[in-house]
RNA sequence: GUCCCCUUCGUCUAGUGGUUAGGACUCAGGAUUUUCGAUCCUGCAACAGGGGUUCGAAUCCCCUAGGGGACGCCA
């Protein structure tokens, strides 16, 4: 049988780094199976959920390159694949487990749950559900109703062991009778997660549900659902969690956590895929660059980890700086147009700007780096950006330096990286003057800046008469 | 509290009874260079603890500790 994986995010805020994680994963194994990737959208929590978000994930998957097959805006042969258009599916579904004695009408109410919770807990008990509404006589029945209540459905569950073979994790089992039976149609006709994920998985004949095992304690409850119903239960795959440096879940006060942020910060999304692809994962080959092909062609379960992962955005950095570093200038070019522009760069023509991006390209770790890394280019004068800069540029020798740099500029054309080396060596010869003090001060009167980019190639871009400007500028009348 | 899961350098990881416990990021040092970066080289740094099993355990078993998750009319 053919492999039919799904995403399923709930459309409640941004697409996390975490969820992105396991996209990504559900992604690669359907690609390197052959199989269908499906996307669904898990929008039963009317509350919080919102067309917004939806659109925001569908963006931020498409960013990151992936694609489904069958999903809300492509279709497919099992649709809908939007949960809050499939109620009467739900509802059938509820229907029959009611019929067939497997589900009962639960009358409590939210604060007398957690009231008897509250007590269980107290008392040492189990904090499940305590089984109050699962054999009301139809008077009882009738006396709620009048009272106004308005039902749940419960599914009772079966007191056997459940245990499965998790594909990551081996064979997990819970114990009989630790499962309290679970609310699977809410009192206004809504689904709950793990009755509409199993009809929904069910009916959409998925063979692997890969997801974080966040979700590792739901399974025994969606399983036995899957033997009510006398369907055939998936593989499940509980990949680890995404952890902050405090080893605590992944939010938003660990810095940017959503995919559009890091879109934003300029990470691309072939790093952003691999960096992610490498937590809980490795290749066989122990190299860590791959590809998205090579993502794809090595992908197996059996290397996958069981511990959960810290996420670690120097190494992303690293690792994003790589990829900066590998793609062809203009395409780079491309990338950073919309970064210069909104810093308010007015840029030049095509040629000089590829130059300027060939010349920060080895240090940029982020697009967005590229502002800072080109100032230099975009301003008219850059003044010194420390203490010791001044100092420089005041040292006597300086002066000796600046006098006899205007007067070589003089003897040359267009500044070009060879005529400044030239320029750079007969100002050496004629002041004596050598080395980083010969070098330093010119770097900072052309840039304003300590370290940069090799010189000469600065100067080529900034032009001769910029650089007699900038030059002019230190040398005392 | 009950149940489930996890535990190798600071971080990501390799490792499936015999390895000087390997690699990557970070950091430090060196080479290169006018500086920073990039690059190359070198170095620092780990099997949570305790019991077993075994000729031999990071690897198998048990216990403890720590961490995470579930116990929602959230997903």
């Amino acid at each position: 049988m053919s492999v039919r994986v799904r995403f399923a995010p709930s459309p409640t805020g941004k697409l996390h780094i975490g969820n992105a994680r396991t996209a990504i994963m559900n992604w690669v194994f359907a690609r390197h199976e052959n199989g269908t990737f499906i996307l669904r959208i898990e929008d039963t929590d009317v509350e919080r959920s919102s067309e917004e978000s939806e659109r925001g994930i569908l963006q931020d998957l498409h960013w990151l390159g992936l694609n489904w097959d069958e999903g809300p805006d492509v279709g497919g042969p099992h649709g809908p694949y939007r949960q809050s258009e499939r109620l009467v599916i739900y509802r059938e579904h509820a229907e029959r487990l009611l019929q067939e004695g497997k589900a009962f009408y639960c009358y409590c109410t939210p604060d007398e749950l957690e009231e008897r919770k509250q007590k269980a807990i107290a008392e040492g008990r189990s904090a499940n559900y305590d089984g109050r509404c699962r054999n009301l006589t139809e008077a009882e029945r009738q006396a709620f109703e009048a009272e106004g209540r308005k039902p749940v459905i419960r599914f009772h569950v079966p007191e056997v062991d459940l245990s499965f073979d998790d594909i990551v994790r081996g064979e997990v089992t819970f114990p009989a009778g630790q499962i309290g039976d679970f609310i699977i149609l809410r009192a206004d006709g809504m689904p709950t997660y793990n009755f509409a994920c199993v009809v929904d998985d069910g009916l959409m004949q998925i063979t692997h549900v890969i997801r974080g095992d966040d979700h590792l304690s739901n399974t025994p409850k969606q399983i036995a659902l899957y033997q009510a119903f006398g369907w055939e239960t998936p593989h499940f795959a509980h990949i680890p969690m995404i952890l902050g440096p405090d080893r605590t879940r992944l939010s938003k006060r660990h810095g940017a956590t959503s995919v559009e942020e890091f879109a934003k910060h300029g990470y691309l999304p072939q790093a952003l895929i691999n960096y992610l692809s490498l937590l809980s994962w490795s290749s066989e080959s122990g190299e860590e660059i791959l590809s998205v092909q090579r993502l794809i062609d090595e992908f197996d379960f059996s290397r996958v980890s069981k511990s959960p992962a810290i996420f670690d955005v120097v190494k992303l950095n690293w690792m994003n700086g790589v990829y900066i570093r590998q793609m062809d200038v203009p395409h780079l070019t491309d990338l950073c147009v919309p970064y210069l522009k909104k810093a308010g760069y007015k840029l030049p023509d095509r040629l000089v700007l590829e130059k300027i991006i060939r010349v920060v390209q080895p240090s940029l770790e982020k697009l967005e780096d590229v502002i800072a890394k080109s100032e230099m280019f975009f301003i008219d004068e850059s003044e010194p950006e420390n203490e010791q800069a001044v100092v420089m540029l005041n040292r006597e020798s300086t002066q000796k330096v600046f006098w006899s740099f205007l007067r070589q500029l003089d003897t040359i054309g267009q500044m070009t990286v060879e005529q400044f080396r030239k320029i750079m060596k007969v100002v050496s010869e004629e002041t004596g003057v050598m080395g980083k003090d010969l070098w330093m001060p010119v770097r900072i009167a052309l840039t304003g800046k300590m370290h940069g980019p090799d010189l000469p190639l600065v100067a080529e871009i900034l032009g001769k008469e910029k650089c007699r400007r900038l030059i002019k500028r230190w040398v005392l009348e």
